[in-house]
Order: C-alpha cells, then sequence, then structure tokens
DNA sequence: GGTGCAAAGTTAACGGGTAAATATTTGGTA
DNA sequence: TACCAAATATTTACCCGTTAACTTTGCACC
C-alpha cells in the first residue's frame, strides 16, 4: 500500500471515530429519555455481568478493552449506584469478583431494548454484507494498531 | 431490518469505537516516542488550522464535531502551549479567531509523517474497496445517529 | 524460609466530553 | 428606542481514559 493511497483527511473520521461517537451519544441521549441515569460506559459493565455474574476486575478489563484504572473507577461509580458490589475472592485475595445487586435487575430488559432500538436506527439502510465487511475491516485495524 | 438480524454483541466493538481507539492510542504513543508532547485532540484542532488558519471557535466545533465547551479548553491548553492564540474579531466582537504562532510550525511536517505512517499500518491488508465501503457505511451511521 | 518478580487493584494527576447555567454581543422588530 | 431571541464563548460539575507510582498478595526458585 502506497503512502499516498488514502487522505488523511478522508480518514480522519475514521481516526476519531465520528460514527461510533454519534452512536454512543445517541444511546445515551436515548437512556436519560427513559429515566434511565446510567452512562454508556457504566452499562457497558452491567452488560458483561449480564452475560456472566461475578467476574474479577481484571476479567471486566479484558472483555471491556480497558484500563484496570477505568475498571476501578467504573466500579466505583456503579457500586455507588447500588447496582453492583465487590466481592473479596475466596481463592486469591488480590481479586475482587464483582456481583449485580438486586437493584440492577430492573435496568437488563430496558437498556437491551433500548441499545437494541438505537442500532438498527443506526443502521437503518445497511445491508448484511457491508456489516460484514466493517466487522472484518475493524478486526484487521484493530489487530494492525493494538 | 428485523430486530434480531444483527446480534448486539458482534456490534458492540462498533458502539465503543474499539478500533478507532485503537489507532488513536497507537497515533498518541507515536507523538509522544518522537518528542511531541501533543495530545491526538489537540492535534485535530491544529491539522484543522494548517488546512486554513484564523478560524473561529464555532467553526472549529463544526470541522472537528465537537462541542463548545470542549473547544474552549482545547484552544485553552494549545493556548498554554504558545501553539496558537485567539484574536478577537473586529467584525463580530462575540467572535474569538484562533491563529498559530510560529512555534506550531515545526509541528506540521513531523505529525502529517506520524499520522500517514500510523494510518497505512492501521490499513495493512485491507483493500481500497473495503476502505469505500467503510467509509460509505460510517457516513450513513452517523446520518442516522447524529 | 527468604528473595524477587508478577499480578490485581488503588490512587493521583492530567486531559478531554457533555450538560446546564451564565454573560456578552448581535440583529431584528414592535 | 426598547425589547427579545439567537449566536458565541465561558464556567462549573460530573464522568471517563491514560499514565505512573504504589500496596498487597501469590508464586517460583534458590
Amino acid at each position: 500500500m502506497s503512502n499516498n493511497q488514502f487522505k488523511r483527511g478522508e480518514l480522519y473520521s475514521v481516526i476519531n471515530g465520528i460514527a461510533s461517537t454519534a452512536v454512543a451519544r445517541r444511546l445515551q441521549k436515548n437512556f436519560r429519555n427513559a429515566g434511565l441515569e446510567i452512562t454508556i460506559e457504566q452499562w457497558s459493565i452491567l452488560y458483561h455481568l449480564w452475560k456472566e455474574d461475578g467476574l474479577s476486575q481484571q476479567e471486566l478489563c479484558t472483555r471491556t478493552f480497558r484500563d484496570k484504572a477505568s475498571i476501578t473507577r467504573l466500579i466505583d461509580n456503579i457500586e455507588r449506584l447500588g447496582l453492583v458490589e465487590r466481592i473479596a475472592s475466596k481463592e486469591d485475595r488480590r481479586v475482587n469478583l464483582v456481583y449485580l445487586t438486586d437493584a440492577s435487575k430492573p435496568l437488563q430488559e430496558a437498556t437491551y431494548n433500548l441499545a437494541n432500538q438505537t442500532m438498527n436506527e443506526a443502521l437503518q439502510g445497511i445491508s448484511k454484507e457491508e456489516i460484514e465487511i466493517v466487522k472484518s475491516v475493524f478486526q484487521r485495524v484493530y489487530e494492525n494498531s493494538k
């Protein structure tokens, strides 16, 4: 691939993730309009815990592509909201396991629906084949850049 | 488009912009390794000023897809680095025009080269046709979500 | 058993994004 | 002229991402 094949300006929006930012902002707005007072980042933690409860913070780092320090603060905030709690692992005392509380349960259905609806709106008019190409390209870009 | 055509989990990385985050992080690292002490966000402002100097803050909002408050703080920081300066518009006293200083000049060539190199590495093994599809999809996602 | 290293998590400092409230200026209009 | 609405920019408060330094714990190895 030559140095000049792609113009910087054209790819600028890709670098800055304009499209994904727009989707995230929209989803955040939909949460707020529905009276759900959580951020997208907090929701992404809950999302993984709904799939598998009791993950360690380190495991949440891996699954959400986040830093240890980010996870610490995210869990701090979600715990303050009463949606999760840290429980020290009995096997390894370095490890905190993060468990959902009962208060988190009502959020699951509502946020899933809003996320689905938001993604469907975002992907209006885009074919399944195009989605597959985007996913494939993203995977390679991620591998090339990580 | 049915509600179940796309699985949330598969699109999760798109929502969170994992790929674009990885590219941005890599570019930031390349800047730092080259001794360039500016952030990607600061660079994005300089990038637009190198194309056209003396833009208003509002115009920078539009071109960088950013909030007014973000621009205010970004310009604060870049101004503190001595790379730009605010000059009040004579036509409209509400407006600040942002001008590059001489100190910003040496950055232009170096950052352009690093940005080009970073993008080329990120896009290794990706065809021109795929790029076009991604850009087209992103444009529609952005329009659908903004 | 002590030493040293790696892993998990916390903290602080800095930069940036967003929302809401505020001030200033402009321009139109009654 | 007086008033009002819109545009530009700032400020504050809160949240998140990254880095670097640090603590605690586990483990391997001599």
